[in-house]
RNA sequence: GCCGGUGUAGCUCAGCAGGCAGAGCAGCCGUCUUGUAAACGGCAGGCCAGCGGUUCGAAUCCGCUCACCGGCUCCA
């Protein structure tokens, strides 16, 4: 029976946690609950409950705790970086993925060393367990509390004006204005206070780890309009071990960047004289890319797909009625003037595919008509954002357009998303994840026509099984669209296909076919990019496999390696006898030792290492060495070579 | 585009209270002829990102430009 001023905290010290441990005593700073969910509301250990009142604990190491934690871990940093710049301004503080950030208005940027200093200051507050003490204010007092903190009371004045929904913080979400004070747990000295939503940890003790990430620039409420404040990023975890294996995440996806492996395989560079976001192929990224679209021309055409070309610039007229001079004209390399008419490079492929199905009258019996080209696309992204293949100025997209009756429709996207998820399964990738996004506010076209397509859409998403959500009004202002992301081995997400129904460029173009009845009617295009662009699939792969692609794909595929100079002859012949094959391999015939060359290709990432001494010479036999450092002796030549033709055939990892 | 950081040999980095440009790896040339992740020796390699300034003197200090890195905004 719940007594009046009982807490959440004292109700739930009779429930084990959810770790099934014992019941944390209060002020235990080794986590386990930290909040608690009363009739469904996140709230502090602290909160009277009263009767009837459904309490559930908050474990720390969930993700309501790591967000809890997070959040109390920034009003520590903010307290620091108060204390240590008594100048800087609070912006807001929210919890994010992995961590929270702060953002300060702050004189003079910080640095490196700034960094340490609020850490070490950070350090201090937990050791002292200030405690976290929830009090709720009027407008008014929270105004006259919080006069020095012009971003505060911009936030207050937000709640004030209130009734425009949707926009809950952290800060100020919520029915009523709270201050959240730090207080010395002994003598109840006030510290510090921020103006928050909570609920927060019971104590600053309660952070078993944390460590502050990176600093940079973030304009305030994420506005380009607004001033730009300092952001401090931190992460914060129940444990200790725990936060390690985020930070050994990190240091993994560091070793795994594309951009890295690509110098160091040898793939492909930025060279300086060609400019930003232009990438180059050197040939062992040249093989890989031209296997790549290889298998998927392949594919394409086997799908029905017809291949078209189309050149990389043209006059503006053409981004005239496509309305992309209109929308996107920013994102554009500027023109370039012949002989009197504006010329620009191409942004996207879909107005020239347009040209190419107006380019005679159209039958219904040719749809659905699909057009595929690998078509080079160049869009001036702004200098702060290219980011190595994945976000480059020049890049190819596998680019489809398909054109058909509204019938066709919902068959037609069923079959391409099927597709799209099997042409990248067989690249190695097998978590997917889609999201639909529906008609936003700002829209063009008949809203039947939107309808009928997001629920073509909808219905080729639950026939396909994927997994997905609803992107409610995220749609592009033409058409809705499906985008499919994966995970890749250490659980990324990359958004990669996008499939979209266009209803708007066909009638900016008045492309027709004639019906069997003799109409002329519109065809709806369905836009579609798989791969993304091939560039950036290539930078997705890389570091799924962290740059040990499975065989067919991997540039070189076998490198013999002779016990001494002796054997090369013996491996050249092996070497023949797979290149007949197909297979791409070398023979390491330099002066380095035997260990060496082991090395130099297991640094490469190669799959099949082919080694050779008398032994085997003598048995007519190879011996393989595998990149997990394997190693199957004296293995006949023949049945060697069938063992890496199938796996190249079949596709599989090894 | 905005905020901050960085730019020295192909790569990773040292040198920077202003005074002759360094190492390891990679490369090339030798010697060694080796059984599963680095043999040994030698040679070569640089307009210290570019341009301008301060100075008797600049890789080092200042300014601008370019590029890259981390954020923000953007990603049709």
């Amino acid at each position: 029976m719940t007594e009046a001023g009982t807490t959440a905290g004292e109700i739930l010290s009779i429930f084990p946690n959810e770790s099934g441990a014992a019941p944390q005593p209060s002020g235990s700073p080794s986590g386990g609950v930290i909040a608690a969910r009363v009739n469904g509301e996140l709230r502090d250990l602290s909160y009277q409950v009263r009767d009837g009142d459904a309490v559930e604990p908050v474990d720390i190491a969930s993700d309501d705790g790591h967000a809890i934690l997070r959040h109390s871990t920034a009003h520590v940093m903010a307290q620091a970086v108060q204390g240590l710049f008594p100048h800087a301004k609070l912006g807001i503080g929210p919890p994010i993925e992995n961590g929270f950030y702060y953002d300060f208005d702050v004189p003079s940027p910080f640095g490196p060393d700034d960094l340490k200093a609020v850490e070490q200051r950070m350090r201090q507050i937990v050791k002292q367990g200030q405690l976290f003490s929830r009090r709720v204010v009027s407008e008014d007092e929270a105004r006259a509390e919080l006069a020095s903190e012009p971003y505060k009371q911009e936030l207050i004045g937000l709640k004030g004006s209130g009734a425009s929904s949707g926009e809950e913080s952290v800060e100020v979400g919520g029915a009523e204005l709270t201050i959240y004070d730090n207080l010395d747990p002994g003598t109840g000295a006030l510290y510090w206070k921020d103006l928050c939503r909570g609920p927060h940890l019971p104590s600053t003790r309660y952070i078993p780890a944390f460590k502050l990430m990176r600093t940079g620039g973030a304009y305030w409420r994420g506005s380009e309009k607004n001033q730009q404040l300092q952001r401090i990023y931190g992460t914060a975890w129940e444990s200790r071990a725990a936060q390690d294996s985020y930070l050994e995440l990190l240091a993994e996806a560091e070793r795994r960047d594309h951009r890295r492996l690509g110098a160091e395989l040898d793939l492909f560079s930025f060279p300086n004289e060609i400019g930003s976001g232009l990438p180059v192929f050197h040939p062992k990224g040249g093989v890989i890319r031209r296997v790549m679209e290889d298998y998927s021309r392949r594919r394409h055409e086997e799908a029905g797909y017809e291949f078209v070309n189309t050149p990389h610039a043209t006059k503006a007229e053409l981004f005239e009625t496509s309305g992309h001079l209109g929308f996107y004209k920013e994102s554009m390399f500027p023109p370039m003037e012949l002989d009197g008419a504006d010329y620009y490079l191409k942004p996207m492929n879909c107005p020239m595919h347009v040209l190419i199905y107006r380019s005679r009258g159209r039958s219904y019996r040719e749809l659905p008509l699909r057009l595929f080209e690998f078509g080079t696309v160049y869009r001036y992204e702004k200098s702060g954002v290219v980011h190595g293949l994945t976000r480059a100025r020049g890049f190819t997209q596998d680019d489809s357009h398909i054109f058909c009756t509204p019938g066709q429709l919902a068959g037609e996207l069923a079959s391409l998303l099927d597709f799209v998820v099997g042409l990248l399964r067989d690249f190695g990738l097998t978590e997917f994840e889609a999201e639909l996004s529906t008609r936003p506010e700002k829209y063009v076209g008949n809203p039947d026509e939107w309808d009928a397509a997001e629920a073509a859409l909808k219905h080729a998403l639950d026939a396909s099984g994927l997994p997905y959500v609803i992107a409610e009004g995220e749609g592009a202002f033409y058409a809705p669209k499906i985008d499919v992301h994966v995970r890749d081995a250490i659980g990324r997400r990359w958004q990669l296909s996008t499939l979209q129904v266009d209803f708007q460029e066909p009638g900016r173009f008045g492309i027709e076919y004639q019906a069997a009845d003799g109409s002329r009617q519109r065809p709806y295009m369905i836009h579609r990019a798989l791969f993304g662009s091939i560039e950036r699939f290539f930078g997705i792969l890389l570091e799924h496999y962290a740059g040990a692609f499975p065989p067919w794909l991997a540039p070189v595929q076998v490198v013999g390696i002779p016990i001494a100079d002796a054997h090369v002859p013996y491996l050249s012949k092996v070497a023949a006898l797979l290149r007949e094959q197909g297979i791409r391999v070398e023979v390491d015939d330099a002066g380095d030792r035997m260990q060496k060359k082991i090395r130099t290709a297991q640094r490469q990432k190669v799959p099949f290492m082919l080694l050779a001494g008398d032994t085997d010479v003598a048995a007519g036999a190879v011996s393989f060495r595998y990149r997990d450092g394997g190693q199957r002796n004296g293995v006949p030549v023949d049945e060697a070579i069938a063992e890496i033709v199938t796996a190249v055939r079949d596709r599989i990892q090894v």
